[in-house]
DNA sequence: CGGTTTTGACCAGCGC
DNA sequence: GCGCTGGTCAAAACCG
């Protein structure tokens, strides 16, 4: 219907500004009718052309969803089978083992000891996470009315070993769930949440009480015109500091969705970029996101719960490292807020390079990386790099030919669902591979779709962590088609929201004005 | 008028 | 202890 309105507006706008530019009627002169019809004829063509173009943009579309459905219940099928089999294996064992699983398991528990206090099953676990995941993927028309599911879905839960009575939330650093205590403890929410974020990482809970480590940062680089990113939240500046090395002022922003929401971010341009935007993220959102704000929230709380997952003690991090191909951005002089502050555990997002979504690499910390953040003698370090970028234009995950960062897309993803409902998915490629040179488990691709489609499912099975990440990604580009774009990001008296009016917002009409 | 932005001051942590 | 830097506060300015 939207589709419509947008395109009738738009052919009204075109037949204003042809009234606008022909003086208005009986000002011109007799040549004109015709001229005007000609154009009109002409644009109507141009409108169908489009539109059929859209149509089998759709088609391609829905082909590739249902081949991503498809995937999805085969890997959760050979997943299921084999964390299966895991727990069974380590059921003799105890709990203080880090699951590598346990990041990006969207709401699954992991973990469970003999605790009582959770009731849920492994096979609760799993339907839960299947429902939230179906949501996620078929939902079509009533996003709203599933924020819920989808925060659920999207959330990641701890257990600790020691304190089995508490269920966490991850260091979920953008989308807590809001079924969970979030609402009971506001504050102390984040605090326990922290704590047993830290705990999981630490391994020192007496000293992590008197002497936390700095939370997880989650600090995501992309090309940006505007001020910041639209990620869909609301924020306040409250500050503003020229930082060493870069020009280019940092501005502090913090969540406004809720009065108690601890959640920050620094916004600052790169200085050897200054198109490249880098916003670092912290905190824990302690409040419902709007839906708009869940694409976000689920690739930087995934991104975070990886690093912390991987961070969660030498094992885990010592199989992150054996398991996960080394892939860092390499770019570390853009990584103001992380180099600048290396006590804090910071996990990049670099989208910056060429195309859209593009290629979804998989990283974690090491000290074989070649990145090396400025020496610091105290405090806990790790920088981990999540690089979507696609140096070689060999799509994986791509939205559409144009050179549009991957947040971008999300706008418009969003502007196409709530306008068609129809998502708009990042859709695979003709000729698109993954192509990941640092994976070791991903063989040499060939070209083409089934073989990519296989390869990926290999490189899935074989890498939890790729595994639950490439199903956040998914469940992010899915979850923005579900509500308006911005409209909850941009509360009522926000004027100016902290530099969140969205400059590139697009209304879909305009986009694709044959539909 | 209420909310946001700006901006100088202040504070804490760190290195020397 | 001092200086540097990052981060935050809060009063004033700004805006619709």
């Amino acid at each position: 219907m939207e589709v419509a309105l947008g395109r009738s507006d738009h052919e009204s706008r075109v037949k204003q500004e042809k009234t606008t530019e022909s003086g208005g009627p009986g000002h011109g002169d007799e040549d004109h009718p015709k001229q005007e019809i000609d154009i009109e004829v002409e644009e109507l063509e141009s409108a169908k052309t489009e539109m059929g173009e859209a149509r089998e943009e759709n088609q391609r579309l829905k082909q590739c969803l249902d081949r991503v459905m498809k995937d999805y219940r085969t890997l959760e099928m050979k997943f299921k089978d084999i964390f299966q089999k895991e727990t069974k294996h380590q059921s003799t064992t105890t709990c203080s083992e880090p699951d590598d699983l346990v990041s990006l398991s969207l709401g699954r528990v992991i973990c469970s000891n003999n605790n009582n206090n959770n009731a849920r099953t492994s096979d609760d676990d799993d339907h839960q996470k299947r429902k939230a995941l179906k949501a996620l993927l078929l939902k079509d028309n009533n996003g709203e009315d599933e924020e819920d599911d989808l925060a659920l879905g999207l959330d990641c839960k701890f257990e600790t070993s020691k304190s089995g009575s508490i269920t966490n939330n991850s260091p979920n650093i953008m989308n807590p769930s809001p079924t969970n205590s979030s609402h009971q403890e506001p504050v102390n929410n984040e605090s326990k949440a922290l704590k047993t974020s830290r705990d999981s990482y630490s391994g020192e809970d007496e000293v992590s009480q008197h002497n936390p480590p700095k939370r997880a940062r989650v600090c995501v680089r992309a090309r940006c015109d505007a001020p910041t990113m639209n990620d869909g939240c609301q924020w306040r500046k409250y500050g503003q500091k020229i930082s060493k090395g870069n020009p280019c002022p940092r501005a502090y922003y913090r969540c406004t969705v809720a009065p108690s929401c601890p959640v920050k971010k620094q916004v600052q341009r790169c200085a050897e970029d200054m198109s490249v935007l880098v916003t670092t993220y912290e905190g824990i959102h302690n409040h419902p996101l709007p839906l708009s704000a869940t694409a976000m929230a689920s690739t930087t709380s995934a991104a975070a719960s990886m690093l912390l997952s991987a961070s969660s003690s030498s094992s885990s991090a010592a199989a992150a490292s054996a398991t996960t191909p080394l892939y860092f951005s390499n770019n570390p002089s853009s990584l103001s807020s992380s180099s600048s502050l290396p006590s804090h555990p910071t996990i990049t997002l670099d989208l910056t390079t060429n195309s859209a979504a593009s290629r979804f690499f998989m990283t974690s910390s090491s000290s074989s990386s070649n990145y090396n953040p400025p020496p610091r003698s105290s405090s806990f370090r790790s920088s981990t790099s999540l690089n979507f970028s696609s140096p070689d234009n060999n799509n994986f995950l791509s939205y559409n030919s144009n050179n549009r960062n991957i947040f971008s897309s999300m706008n418009l993803a969003r502007s196409t669902a709530m306008d068609n409902n129809i998502y708009r998915l990042p859709y695979v490629q003709k000729n698109s591979v993954i192509n990941n040179p640092t994976h070791h488990h991903a063989p040499p691709q060939p070209a083409g779709l089934p073989d990519s489609i296989a390869a990926a499912t290999k490189a899935i099975a074989a890498d939890p962590k790729f595994q639950s990440a490439l199903a956040v990604a998914l469940s992010s580009f899915i979850g923005t088609g579900g509500s308006g774009i911005g409209s909850s990001s941009q509360g009522q008296g926000n004027r100016g929201g902290a530099g969140e009016n969205l400059p590139q917002k697009v209304k879909w009409g305009e986009l694709f004005p044959a539909l």
